[in-house]
RNA sequence: GGCCCGUUCGUCUAUCGGCUAGGACGCAUGGUUUUCAUCCAUGUAAGAGGGGUUCGAUUCCCCUACGGGCUACCA
């Protein structure tokens, strides 16, 4: 069998955002489910819209997402360069090759005159197609005589190569998620292949690569399905034969209408990048998943089930779990609007099943940044207060009261919790704790609760006022598990302050 | 406007002609936690509309509506 090559290849225009992450995804589960080659090819046809930083940006996008790339820009896999502009020279020579056999011509009109007809057959209700309806009264080398033709690019006269599309042909396309297709090729225009400043445009050099790098599956947005028909016939026009296509369904806006852009940026309230974006030519910052604190993992799986999933009733998967289940026939026809509540679900859930290790790290880097020691056992405390947190930042904020006694407490805790005779209790309870020689939570919790049993109170009575002084408000982890983990006279001191604050 | 693709709970989706339409997020209620969160249980809510085909259509076909994409010397 052939060996399955697959290609992503994004333009380096600005940061990707979270669709252009789930395509790659996509082709790389595709590709490793296959044993076959992830290239990254980068797609910089149009000098005008190239911005600083992008493709670094891209790989170190796809790097967070531990979805790497196997061939690509100093990755050369015998195929290279991988980017377009390096790859400038290859190109002409098809479009020659185009022109020669017939299929291809040279154009002449300018933007403006384009213009111009475009808005006059608007004026008219029509649309200005330039195909074989009308290209024979326009400026090009299928209406020119040989001579003008000559003089025209004798004299540097700038022009564009524009691909001559048949007439009256249907043409049976097969696309690997939505079936067969059918479009007549009347209704196609002449696209442009080379542009006047010497690029080829987007179509011309994406066939060209893809041909080149020996790709076997095109793996894209759906917004390239329109330019299916086109690039098939270039395939057929160049005497190759076409990979297998598949068009991916578009990420949309969770309100409003639309497909999730680059520009929403953090506007609706979330991330729409992976990583954090810095403009180079605005200085604003974008938000991105990775600095907001969510697991690579999680964006995965959350990408993942944006237009696919396996079938069964699992929802958490690892990456190698994706890269086992995937299958492209499961992949869905409609777009699929964006829900960040569910992204916060599967960072939770993944959160949870992290190494403990992995938290324990953070918080100690945490820690050492807010420039808090302690002697605390961390893995201890990472267990304490773990299952109430999201995001590693909230692993700090969850158990700072053990490292630092709260100073202020909640109001409306204290109203709730504290009587007239909570003082004195407090008293008495000092007096009992301070005779507790096994401070561990378990001893702690027996001797507590059995000196209330026997003043016969009720446990809020001294449960509320005794975790308003230790932890603050009336939150947190069980408080035998605090008292044991902050120590005896710790645990003394605490309820003491509170008891001369109030 | 033209062309193409799509349409199941509010959202992501399962169903490949037999359905009491399943799961997840969200939301609501209850339980656990003598706190909060977690967790657990329960509930909530759907096949756009109209025609066919068929013993039987969410599933196949057609029309309409709606949504989305494309329509640049952008990708």
């Amino acid at each position: 069998m052939k060996n399955i090559r697959v290609r992503f290849a994004p333009s380096p225009t600005g940061p990707l955002h979270i669709g252009g992450v789930r395509t790659a995804l996509f082709n790389y589960l595709f590709t490793k489910k296959n044993n076959g080659t992830f290239v990254l090819r980068i797609e910089d046809t149009d000098q005008n819209r190239y911005v600083p930083g992008a493709e670094d940006y891209i790989i170190e996008a796809l790097n967070w997402c531990n979805i790497p790339f196997d061939e690509g820009p100093g990755k050369d896999g015998g195929f290279g360069p991988y980017r377009q502009s390096e790859r400038k020279h290859l190109y002409k020579k098809y479009a020659d090759q185009l022109i020669e056999n017939g299929n291809a011509y040279y154009a002449f009109d300018t933007s403006e005159e384009l213009r111009e007809h475009r808005d006059h057959h608007e004026a008219q209700g029509k649309t200005f197609i330039y195909n074989w309806h009308n290209r024979t009264k326009l400026n090009n080398s299928l209406s020119l005589s040989e001579n003008e033709i000559q003089q025209k690019i004798n004299s540097e006269d700038p022009y564009v190569i524009r691909f001559k599309c048949p007439k009256d042909e249907t043409l049976h396309l097969t696309d690997e998620v939505r079936g067969d297709m059918k479009i007549d090729t009347n209704v196609l225009d002449d696209k442009i292949l080379f542009k006047s400043d010497g690029m080829p445009t987007y179509h011309l050099a994406n066939i060209v690569d893809d041909h080149l790098m020996e790709i076997t599956h095109v793996i894209r947005g759906e917004e390239w399905l329109p330019s299916l028909a086109l690039h098939v016939l270039l395939y057929k026009s160049l005497g190759w034969t076409a990979p297998s296509f598949s068009h991916l369904p578009l990420i949309l806006k969770p309100i409003g209408k639309g497909k999730l852009s680059k520009r929403d940026g953090d506007k609706l309230g979330f991330p729409v990048f992976p990583l954090q974006w810095k403009d180079p030519k605005t200085n604003e910052t974008a938000s991105g998943y990775r600095e907001d604190g969510y697991l690579s993992e999680a964006v995965v799986n959350m990408l993942a089930f944006l237009g696919w999933n396996p079938g069964t009733e699992q929802e958490l998967f690892s990456l190698k779990e994706l890269i086992n289940e995937f299958d492209l026939g499961k992949v869905n026809k409609a777009g699929a609007k964006f829900d960040p509540e569910k992204t916060k679900w599967f960072q939770q859930q993944h959160f949870q099943q992290a190494d403990i290790r992995l938290h324990v790290e953070q918080l100690k880097q945490m820690l050492s940044n807010n420039n808090i020691s302690t002697s605390f056992d961390l893995t201890e405390i990472v267990n304490l207060v773990k299952e109430r947190a999201v995001f590693s930042k909230d692993l700090l904020e969850l158990s700072m009261f053990l490292f630092i006694a709260p100073s202020e407490y909640d109001e409306k805790a204290i109203k709730k919790a504290w009587k007239e005779d909570t003082p004195t209790l407090m008293q008495e309870l000092i007096k009992v704790i301070n005779d507790i020689i096994d401070f561990s939570s378990d001893n702690v919790s027996n001797i507590v609760k059995i000196w209330i049993k026997s003043k016969e109170i009720g446990f809020g009575k001294i449960m509320m006022p005794l975790r308003i002084a230790l932890v603050g408000s009336l939150q947190g982890p069980d408080i035998f598990e605090i008292m044991q983990i902050i120590g005896k006279e710790e645990t003394v001191h605490r309820i003491e302050s509170l008891v001369k604050k109030l």
